[in-house]
RNA sequence: GGAGAAAUGGCAGAGUGGUCGAUUGCGGCAGUCUUGAAAACUGUUGAGGGUAACACCUCCGGGGGUUCGAAUCCCUCUUUCUCCGCCA
């Protein structure tokens, strides 16, 4: 969420920066800075009216200590009419506040001026690429094909038990699941992130924390009888870690990893694109989140992206980062890049990380600040990254690692399967 | 699921209707002493709104109520603890 002192004082910028979304914010940002001078001049009048009614009840409190009724009777009946006044007025600020902040709701966060313009996906920019495409025979088959074959991955039986999305991993295909879990969170935790093991289900504050709620309210399960929402990225257990937080400056940066599955209801996709692994409503992924001191953030996002390439050299899968411009840009990320595996056997890239850099959106939102040198509470940036999402990394590496014969498995998963071949 | 107790500043913990935004301790910050550090001593130290800066307003788990006046009384919700029941 935008704070309204920046909207107020970098209007034009902010204006000029969510155009490059799309979007004509001009006259939200107006409204917003209207509302909130009602709001302002609302809260001063009562204010004014309650610190009356404050030196009357101290006034009447001397009265009657000192014996003088009478005076202290008439005083009372002097306050009934500012706590009238006061009553309204309340009424009054608490619509306009809510007003304001179901406003302040729709705006999306500001794109760094490091993101291109553009409207969807073919306008991201990529800006790095590495790893050479294996080429494969001519009948080289895309991943569905290949879990059939070697009895990797059973769609149908996942149908039968829950429905569409929902796969089964088997014997070799869940264990080189297990493997890469282990491995990402073994190259996380080697790189200074501590791990956690959190809920799969949260609350709506939380979903209200990290943003999900209420732009993406539909993308959630939501369990009515408990109000409690499935997660779809650990991201929102992580972040909501530290909601409401107030950090020495000392303790930044604060770096976590997790293991979760995600669960996602993807309404309204479909389409050749979704077959297999490539989109699902339930998948594993291990998640990097940071929070950082505002100067560091963006060599922090930086790191994050080397840190994934590492991983994604290991594993010797070519691949390829994009800058994703305005269009395609998440509501709450100021800057993101996706990383994306070359399948070769579909011929298409995957997308298997994305990593952003929310500066103060999601922090003021979650109330998450840090005490600086200087003694003052700042809101401090978060930033989150994929590393890495599993299925479609699976599927990159079945279908880029396979021969006519078999699927070799990449040297590094070869310790943590116990196995070096899939036949 | 049933019965009881509790929720106060970064933490611990006083405070039961009128200078209480809150005693005190720890922690933090600054200073004295020291070559430096530790220890000791002294001072300082909650958050949000608002203002050019003051003033002023709000906040003692959340919401509502009683009262001229609520951390303190009442209702309600949430959470935690203890006991009972159930259970991986």
């Amino acid at each position: 969420m935008l704070q309204v002192n920046n909207i107020r004082d970098h209007k034009e910028a902010y204006s000029k920066a969510l155009a490059k979304r799309g979007l004509n914010a001009q006259p939200i940002l107006e409204e917003v800075i209207q509302i909130d001078e009602l709001r302002r001049s609302t809260q001063a009048q009562l204010d004014d009216t309650l610190s009356q009614s404050n030196i009357f009840s101290k006034e009447i409190g001397l009265l009657f200590k000192n014996g003088e009724t009478q005076k202290a009777d008439l005083l009372k009946e002097k306050t009934s009419e500012l706590k009238d006044r006061s009553k309204l007025l309340q009424e009054q600020l608490n619509d306009t506040v809510e007003k304001l902040q179901q406003l302040l709701y729709t705006l999306p966060n500001i794109p760094n001026e490091l993101v291109p313009a553009g409207t969807d996906e073919n306008d991201n920019e990529v800006v790095f690429a590495e790893g050479t495409v294996p080429t494969l025979e001519k009948d080289a088959l895309p991943h569905w094909e290949l879990a059939k074959k070697y009895d990797l991955i059973d769609f149908e039986l996942g149908v039968k038990i829950t429905g569409a999305g929902f796969p089964v991993y088997k014997g070799k295909g869940a264990k080189l699941q297990r493997a890469l879990i282990t491995y990402f969170l073994d190259k996380n935790t080697a790189a200074g992130y501590t791990e956690y093991q959190v809920p799969h289900v949260v609350n709506e504050a939380s979903g209200y924390g990290t943003g999900q709620l209420p732009d993406k309210e539909g993308q959630m399960y939501y369990i009515g009888e408990d109000n409690l929402y499935l997660i779809p990225t650990a991201e929102v257990p992580v972040t909501n870690l530290f909601r409401d937080d107030l950090l020495a400056h000392t303790q930044l940066p604060v770096t976590c990893t997790a293991y979760t599955p995600c669960f996602r209801r993807e309404a309204g996709s479909y389409g050749a694109h979704v077959r297999g692994l490539n989109r699902l409503h339930q998948f594993d992924k291990v998640e990097i989140v940071r929070i950082e001191h505002p100067d560091k953030s963006y060599e922090a996002l930086n790191g994050m992206v080397e840190h994934v390439k590492g991983i994604l050299r290991e594993l010797k899968l070519p691949y390829r980062i994009l800058r994703l411009c305005g269009g395609d840009l998440g509501f709450t990320s100021a800057l993101t890049y996706d990383f994306e595996v070359f399948s070769t056997a579909q011929d298409r890239w995957l997308e298997i990380s994305s990593v952003s850099n929310f500066e103060t959106f999601q922090a003021n939102r979650l109330k998450l600040r840090f005490k600086d040198v200087d003694g003052k509470n700042k809101l401090v940036h978060t930033l989150n990254g994929s590393s890495l999402a599993l299925p479609r990394v699976l599927a990159g590496i079945l279908e880029n690692y396979q021969t006519p014969e078999d699927i070799k498995v990449p040297e590094v998963l070869i310790p943590y399967c116990g196995f070096d071949i899939i036949n």
